[in-house]
DNA sequence: ATGGGTGCAAATGCTTTGCAAGTAC
DNA sequence: GTACTTGCAAAGCATTTGCACCCAT
């Protein structure tokens, strides 16, 4: 199980991301990416990732302590700072932006890139996976001779209901 | 030129915003605004609209405050702040988010609507333009129902000099 | 034993806001 | 004249950090 983070391994753990989702647990990949830090697979760290992988939903840090706190695991802000630093760095965890100042989180779970669509009135957040944007992207990163590591695609807009309600609204003025 | 900002004109400025940036100067679209607002255009405004479009590029509030006093201007970061706000609900700013917390700003100048590659290493922002994705996204909106206002797609990874460098490193260390 | 981990509280750094004085229309 | 604006300083808020004590290996 050493390969995946040894200087051997680097090269294919940054060039197949899915490999590892494949063949280990979460946990194990978190264990693995603490191994080849030095870093230790604490309790805390381990309840953390068991609470971000109940949900299959985006999170911010205060939700995620909130969760903590309900399922009677009383860890502090800065350790839960600091291990969600850590899940992102492994690629469990990736940092979604969603306009607000503060930082959302995704858990990943391997096969599905998904990016969103968020409406700017009701705060919605729809997930859509569309591959042809993808293979589009990677050319634009071969064209520039760049090595894509990440992406964020979002979108803002009106969803349906909000568009009704708006365009509702606007008449009722006239 | 009334007819941008008042009840009439709300669904083609919405759905048509090139349409703008056709047929008024970046003052004109500002007071517009402002007026529709009832809102004032002092000199504060129209200096930092200014400097804003001076500049070809991205930046940040506190880069645009340094700009304003080496052009002697002196205007307060609450101002700029405010003022900046403005510019991004009447469309003349983009918010770019590159990962920082920090927000960053970009000019609109009609056409070109551009994305993002960041280099996670040397911080390099490499501009590109692909209607193939772009109309991709009309695509998924549609599917989705969805009424799209905005959007940022911004790749994270390693740009060819810094692929390179990280390359050698990683050779070295073997 | 020891190098890393944790909680707490204080610090940081960007951004927002309350307020009194000033200014555009 | 009356809103709206500005600058200042203080407040907010998410996130980070210093430090003393703790714990896994």
């Amino acid at each position: 199980m050493g390969f995946l983070f040894n200087n051997a391994g680097f090269f294919l753990y940054r060039h197949c991301t899915c490999l590892k989702f494949c063949m280990l647990s979460k946990e194990d990949i978190f264990k693995e990416y603490l191994d080849s830090k030095k870093l230790k697979f604490t309790v805390e760290r381990q309840k953390i990732l068991e609470r971000v992988f109940a949900n299959y939903k985006h999170f911010e840090a205060d939700e995620l302590l909130i969760d903590l706190r309900q399922n009677k695991l009383k860890i502090s802000k800065a350790t839960i700072y600091r291990t969600l630093s850590l899940l992102v760095k492994c690629g469990l965890l990736r940092e979604v932006i969603f306009g607000e100042r503060h930082t959302h989180y995704e858990p990943v779970f391997g096969q599905d890139h998904h990016d969103h669509l968020v409406c700017n009135n009701c705060g919605k957040i729809i997930e859509f996976v569309n591959h042809r944007i993808e293979r589009l992207q990677d050319e634009v990163c071969k064209k520039n001779d760049f090595e894509p590591q990440s992406h964020r695609l979002q979108i803002q807009g009106l969803c349906a209901v909000c568009r009704i309600k708006e365009f509702e609204a606007v008449q009722i003025k006239d």
